[in-house]
DNA sequence: TCACTTTTTGACCAATTGGTAAATACACGA
DNA sequence: TCGTGTATTTACCAATTGGTCAAAAAGTGA
């Protein structure tokens, strides 16, 4: 058994651990925890299905690393939101960060996606113990710039949730997106759009 | 085996489909299709599973007949968007219509979103053949008042993913939004939240 | 009440699934 | 080149899963 504490992971073991994730990453994006085997998994990694269970300890695990693969990133563009830079630039900079993190991470998006639709079984501790605070923290900055005149006056909350369910929509809903886009590509207009609909929103009106 | 083609389905009949249909939604969207498991439908409905296989032929028409079901109504709020109202309010009303649709049928929310997110198995002929002549038909007719100057000019297709996403978001993420609302309802703020985001948006500049 | 239909159940199956164990093949430093 | 730990595979298991079937039970109308 590989011992990923101590000792230093072989090249193999690299290769193969990242193999097997990104694999994973695939299946579990698709058809969510319960719906995955690790037959898919295998196949999809191009390896045997005991060479995975030598690399990781069972599904479970595969699936719970993905996820605090995840939860390190997930964060990052609300984190980057800086409390001293200029309100709206700084709020239609978050947007715009999250849409590119749905473009570039869609799997990542729908895995989450699917985690919190099941009842977010794995991932409510970190959600009540790690997004919260940082939700409550952002959403005081927020609630700030609007009591100092910098963006007009809405929940900071719904705001929020307004942020993530439009920007996520895309790499949620890609297959839908696709079919009523058609040939079109989302991605330029959905960054014009955005822009739009969330300036109108917050620019203050004097 | 009952036919429900012909003769009336008796009282039994109505109720134990109704029965199991009504757990099965409570299971699929959840689970969704392959996280689902019949023992698990048959335990919810208070039926043995031989004896939901003697209502439905198989798991598989369990799901159909429900997302069918779910098809009947679900763009109900879009098809009521009347050409001939007057645009603002008549779009303001179709976004509180979803809203109240997020609220009222939850489950059925996550069971679309969950069919959506696995690549649509069996939809996507329904979202190519009704939704999207629906979907270019609504578009044409934004896109008209956008042309009269009664809405403020942006991308139909994107207006309407974001009414899409930041309606269906309460039901869909309805887990997070309960931890980070904590014990507050977040059912009356996103109704004045929402209503200010789009009448911000497409109220016309003069 | 009785014959007949509908509904329900218990026992069962074959396939799939997550996982194991032991044997084998491989990589790599001495 | 050889020996030793690493990697991989082959052959399995036990549990779960979707589904079947015939018999029993419960309705139902005359």
């Amino acid at each position: 058994m590989p011992d990923p504490q101590e000792k230093k992971p072989s090249r193999i073991q690299l290769r193969n651990r990242a193999l097997i994730l990104e694999a994973a990453l695939d299946v579990f994006s698709v058809h969510g925890f319960r719906g995955a085997t690790l037959d898919q998994i295998a196949e999809a990694a191009g390896l045997s299905k005991p060479n995975i269970l030598y690399y990781f300890a069972g599904k479970e695990e595969i699936h719970v690393t993905l996820l605090n693969q995840l939860m390190e990133t997930w964060l990052d563009p609300l984190v980057e939101m800086d409390a001293n830079g200029d309100p709206l630039p700084e709020l239609l900079a978050y947007v715009q960060r999250k849409l590119d993190m749905a473009r570039d991470m869609p799997r990542e998006s729908r895995l989450f996606a699917g985690e919190i639709i099941t009842g977010a079984p794995h991932m409510l501790p970190h959600l009540k113990a790690d997004l919260k605070p940082l939700f409550d923290e952002k959403c005081a900055v927020i609630q700030g710039w609007m009591d100092a005149g910098k963006l007009a006056p809405v929940d900071p909350r719904h705001l929020i949730f307004s942020i993530w369910s439009t920007t996520q929509h895309y790499a949620d809903f890609a297959v839908q997106v696709g079919v009523l886009m058609q040939s079109d590509d989302a991605a330029p207009g959905a960054d014009a759009y955005l822009h739009a609909l969330f300036s109108n929103l917050l620019t203050p009106k004097t």
